[in-house]
Order: C-alpha cells, then structure tokens, then sequence
DNA sequence: GATGAATGAGCTTTCATTCAT
DNA sequence: AATGAATGAAAGCTCATTCAT
C-alpha cells in the first residue's frame, strides 16, 4: 500500500520537488538526480514521467501558474461589485508572490528560459496566463467604465498595462532582495492608477483617502 | 601598425563581439570559441581581458547600462524645465531598448543570473543604475512638485514605481515578442500616471489631450 | 550476465588498468580517457569509482602496497626462526619489486606527488607501510639480538636504516635502468649488514661466507 | 649599469630563481610566467636562455649536482689520509642536503620526471654525479683496503650500494617529513659499514666506540 | 513500472611557447 | 636583447539521458 499509487499523483509529486529543487538554486545548477534524490525515487524514474529536464522546468511553471489563475478566478468569483474585484485580483497577486518569495527568482529564469529555447510551449505557457490576465483585467476595466467609475479608456491597452506594472513592481521586489513590503507598493500603485482613471466624481469623493496614500509612500 | 593599438580598445572590441554572440545566443549556450571566432581573436586572449566567462558577461551589462545612463545623463542636461526632463527620461529609455530589441532578453538572463551567482558584483550592478534611476525620478519629482505640476506624493515611492513601471513595460513588450510599439505604451503610461498626478489646475488644462491618449491605448 | 557483477570488481578492473597506463606512460601524462579505452569502459564511468584522477593514482598505490605488505607478512608466518625472517622480507622485496619492473617508476612518481600535493592521504599511505616495515623490522631486530645472533643496537634506528636502504637499492636499481640484479644486491647488502651486526661467535662461523659474498660484489 | 651584465650571470640568475619557484612550488604546478615574476624579468626572456620549461628544470639540477660535487672534491682534497675522507665525504652530503631541506623534493619529482621524459639528458646527468660519487668510493675504498683499513671486498659493488643507501636515508629523510637529524643517522650508518668492513685488528680498537652508536641509534 | 550504472558529448580554463615590436 | 600580447592544444570533469535488468 503505497502512499503514491496513481501515475497524476506521482506526476505532482516529482514537481513538487522539482519547484523546490530548481528555487533553491536555480534552474542551470540544479542537477535531475538532486530532484530524484528529493523525492526519495530514482533518476530514471524521472524520466518515465518527464522527457527532459526542460519538460520538468515547464511542467513547475506550469503547476505555479496555473494555480494563480485559479486563486484568481475564485477570488473574482466571490467579489460582488467592478471595485471589489479589482481589490481581489492586486490581493490574489500580492498573496501569490509573497508566499512564494523563495521561488521568485525561477520566475526569472523561466522567462529568460522561454525567450531562448526552441521549445514554443514556453512561451506558450507565458502567454496563456498573459492572455487570462488581459481578458480578466479587460472585462474589469469595462465594467468600471461602464460603471461610471473609470472614464473612458483603451481598456485592453489599460489592462495590458496594468499587466506589465504589476510584473515590473515584482521585479523591482526581487531585484531589490524583496526589501519592501509588496503589498504597500500595490497599494501605492493602484492610488496612482486610481486617481488618474476615476471620474472627476468618485475622484472627488476619494481625494483625500488617496492623496493620504500617496503621500505615504511603500 | 594593428588596427587594434591599445588593451582599452581590445576589452571594448571584445565586449561588443560578447555582446553580439550573447544577444544572439543567450549566455548559457554561447561558447566562448564563438565569441573568439566573432571577434576574429585566440579563444585565449579573451581570457587576458577577462577572467572567466562570467566576468564577461558583467562586462557586456556593464558597458550597457554604462551608456544608457549616460544617454539620459546628457538628454536631461539639455532639458530646460522639469516637464522636458520627464520626456528626455521617457524618450532615452524607449530608444536606449528599441536600439537594442536584439539584445532585450539577454537582460532578463542577467537578470536571472544575478539573482543566482555567488558573485555580488551582478547585483550590485544592477542596484547602480537602479539607484542612479530612483535618484534622478526622486529629483524631478520634488521639482514637479514645487513647480505646482504634481499634487503631493512621496518622492522616493514615485520614483520607485516609476523604475519598477517601465521595466514592466519592457518585460511585456520582450515577452511579447516586441509585438506592440514599445514608445506608444510609454506614452500611454505617462497619460494615465499624469492623469493622476496632476494638480487640479494643471489636469484641467490637459484633460482633453490626456483623455484623447488613454482613449487611443497602444 | 555481464562479465563484471558487482562494484568491487569494476573497481578492482578499473585500477588494474589505470595500473597499466600509469606505468607505461606516467602519471602526469596519462590521460583518463587512455585508462577508460584500457579497461574497455566509458569515461564518465571512471568517475563513478573514483572522484578524481588524483584518487584513482593513490587507489593504484594503495593496492600495490597492500600486496606488498600482505606478501611480506604471509612469508615471516611461514618462516620458523629469526634469520629465515630475515631472508623471507629480503625476497618479498626482491621478488616483489622485480615483478614490477615496469611499474618502479611510477612508484618514484608517487613519492614525488606525495610531497606536493595538499591531499594528505598520499603521504599516509606512505607511511602506512613505512611503519609496517619498520615495526616488522624492529621486532625482528629484538629477536636477532635476543637470540644472540646480532650485537646490541638500537632496534628502532636499524630497522628505520634498513627501509631506507632497501629503497635506497630500489631507487639506484630504477635510475640505473635496472642494469643489475637487485637480488644479488640485495645479498650483498645483508652480507655486509650481517659482517657488522653478527657477534663474534656467529661472525667467526659465517666469515668466510661472508668474505666470498663481499668479495664477489653484485 | 645594470646589476647584470653578460649572458652567463642572467643564465645563472635564471636558474637560481627557478630553483626557488620549483623546489616551492613543484615542477608541474610552477608556471614560466612565476619565474619571470621572481626573476624581475619578462617571460619571453627565458626563452631567450632555455628552450623549454624542461631545459630550466635541467638546468637548475644541473647545477645542484655540479655544486655538490665541487664540494665533495674540495673537500677530498683538503682531507689528508682515507679515513678523513670518508668522513668528508659523508659530511658534504649531510651538509648539501641539510642546506637544502626545502628544495629536498624536487629532487624527486626530478628522479621521476627523468624516467619518463624522452629527453635522455636527464638520466645522463643523473648518472654523471652517480659515476663520480662511484668512482670516488671506489677509489677510496681501494685506499682502505690497501692501508689495510677494510677486508677485501668489491670495491664497484661497495661503493654502489654505499651510493644508493645515501640517497635511502635521504629519501627516507625527505618522506618523513625530515623528522630524524640527518647526520646522525649518516654516522649510524657509517658505524654499522664500518664495523662490517673493518678489518679485525682496526675493528678490535674501534668495537666499544663503535658499539656505542650503535646503541644509540638516531 | 522503477532503477541506477554507464555513457560521452561538451565546455571552460590553463599555460607553454611564439614572435612582432 | 627584451618583452608580453596572442595563441590554441589539451584535459579533467559534469551531467542529462539511455537502457538493461
């Protein structure tokens, strides 16, 4: 009576040890049989499963991501109201990353990584959550426009934007040794947006909360 | 009489051929027999400039970043008031990636491999042209504040989103296989921050031509 | 059903060959690819035995000296009294040395690498078998003296000589290209040795023989 | 006025820093360009004066030999009966060897390096110090022999061995790590010789001084 | 299915030697 | 004569991948 009995649950497993693995020190200097040795399985069993070791790379990146859509989602799902959500989705990211502080160098790599492989599945996969990330964001900003809150704006440019902001914000939170509070730069960031995009009316409404935050910083 | 007299020029002729070799490659697979045979050189002189591989790879960035800021050095001193600085900022970065679309995701391997190596001289090069750009947002920032243009915000704050926006946009437009004018998104991203910035005279002087840009997106 | 079963007798396998190539060609100039093509075996597969070169040249040093001490010790068992000892060390070395002809070289070689290089197992392993030698030695040297056959001496420092001298016959046999024969040596030696040590009582018995061996040279 | 001035004196100045680099450092591991930097000179220089790195390692033990054997010959002739010179002889070595302790194993590395090199000038000049050290005994042996000092015995063969031992007691000397004082276990040595060779009129003067050391040891 | 022994392509780096100045 | 920049052969070692058991 093995704990693993099925081939998905040792599929998982491997990548499981593999995110660890390739977080720690990366995805160059990571060997398969430290993996394998993480596990508690043989090398060769690595390869039952994964044709390469690039495949594993993918297959981490892949199990990460999709994840994050899925907090997403259901977060959205339970947000009633456009400004509900929008708090939702800078939450879901924030939660994401921070709790993933370790592994957010390999983010890196795999981006250099899909950029130079022949493989197109990389970027594929980079896309896929790109392309879920610019249809959420999209239909939100909509809303909010609809809604009376945002003026009138490119929205799927907006969101594209708002895409790169919230990669550029983790970058820099990387690139600086994670040595500010993530979440206050989120939160400093969509004062900013915020208080370019409302209307003169809600604008009017939430000048001073706002103008507090930006004075306050991250 | 060799065309090359000085070790000066030699380590910049070998840095460029690096540069090429990298750019076109990526610095995992390029060999250092492929940077030699590039810049028409013995694999060993490289070794004469340069200690290892990595070191090179630093020297390569290095140059990079060298010029960008000095790029935006000169532009700024040639800017009169504080609102051309923010243009000659926006302009040089957009030049300084477009020039160098061939070589943008060899910064992401940097990227990645600073956050990786045992040698701190990576990340340290990075945080120079990180502080000199926070530097140089906080300084005009308290400038278009003082000048009336800005409405209070943390200065240092400001300038570190700002750094953190445009890599952002950079990371997408390379990620996005540069689909999308890199100058246009930067536009639009200075419409919506100044949307939100401007001080309440300032934005109604503008409003119409800041709507007109949010509405066109990119 | 592979000839070789089990990782003991690959790794025998594997210093037989290195044995081999060492002495033919040197340490220094052997390269591991040579001993892998000797033994019939992959490179990378040698570094499944043997972490370095450095390790598989002590394991050929190792394996030659357990012999040669294993050889020496079977022999004094099998010997009944104090003078057959004697004589059952001088042939192991004789016979043991001249077996390997080929291989003194690389004995000087080791000696030579043993001073250099910071592993200290090297010079251990030296002294292994030094201290064998010179504790076989002086115990013999007790009995010869208690048996009434040799003069009183400080045991220690003759066995300590003896070693010396053996490797000093081995050495000059090895430079001189192995011009002469090193057991006819090796008599004389224990002949002049015997004159010098022997009482007067078993000196006057053994003169003459001793006279002629002396007078005949090697 | 430049310190040096003909080709010989550099020759030599070469070869006096070479010796320190090698006998530091080991043949192998030592680099051209370490002499040059220890010589104050350019590495292209030495190859104005050696043609390879093996030539310098001749050279330097060229001179070694060519000094040590100067000495012995001073010595040899200041001495005035067979007896001191004998004495003479055995002091040279120690004192040779004792003011060299440091450069001790390079002689070594040069034994091995001797046997495997194709280049035949290295044997030859290790024979050339070995032939003079066996003429020299010889003909001090037929000395003794004649003043009725020794028995009868091979001279060629005695001085032979008596060559070889000396360098088992310095090779012994060298891979203890110079743990025994050297001239006391060259006098020990010279007490047991002695009392074997000795004829039985000097051995009768000499017994109780001579069993003495050899109680004594070293 | 699981394993790990075997493999060898591959690559950085070293350093003796050359030779133009 | 002296130099040192340039060279490239050379080799140890790694590690992803294979495959016989």
């Amino acid at each position: 009576m093995p704990a693993v009995v099925d081939k998905a649950a040792k599929y998982s497993e491997i990548v499981r040890h593999a995110a660890d693995v390739f977080s720690q020190t990366g995805y160059h200097a990571s060997k398969i049989q430290d993996i394998a040795t993480a596990a508690g399985i043989g090398k060769g069993t690595i390869y039952e499963y994964f044709r390469t070791k690039e495949q594993l790379f993918l297959a981490v990146y892949d199990a990460w991501m999709s994840e994050f859509e899925q907090i997403i989602r259901t977060r959205i799902e339970l947000a009633e109201d456009a400004l509900t959500k929008v708090d939702a989705i800078r939450d879901s990211a924030v939660e994401f990353y921070q709790s993933r502080a370790m592994q957010a160098p390999l983010l890196l790599e795999f981006w250099a990584h899909a950029l130079r492989t022949d493989n197109p599945a990389f970027l594929a996969r980079i896309n896929q959550t790109r392309d879920f990330l610019k249809a959420t964001g999209t239909k939100l900003t909509k809303e909010l426009v609809q809604a009376g809150w945002f003026r009138e704006v490119d929205e799927r440019a907006f969101a594209k934007l708002e895409s790169g902001i919230s990669d550029g914000i983790f970058l820099a939170w990387v690139l600086d040794g994670q040595s500010f509070p993530l979440d206050k730069a989120f939160t400093f960031r969509q004062s900013l947006i915020g208080m370019g995009l409302l209307n003169d009316d809600a604008r009017a409404v939430l000048t001073n909360k706002l103008n507090t935050k930006l004075k306050r910083g991250f």
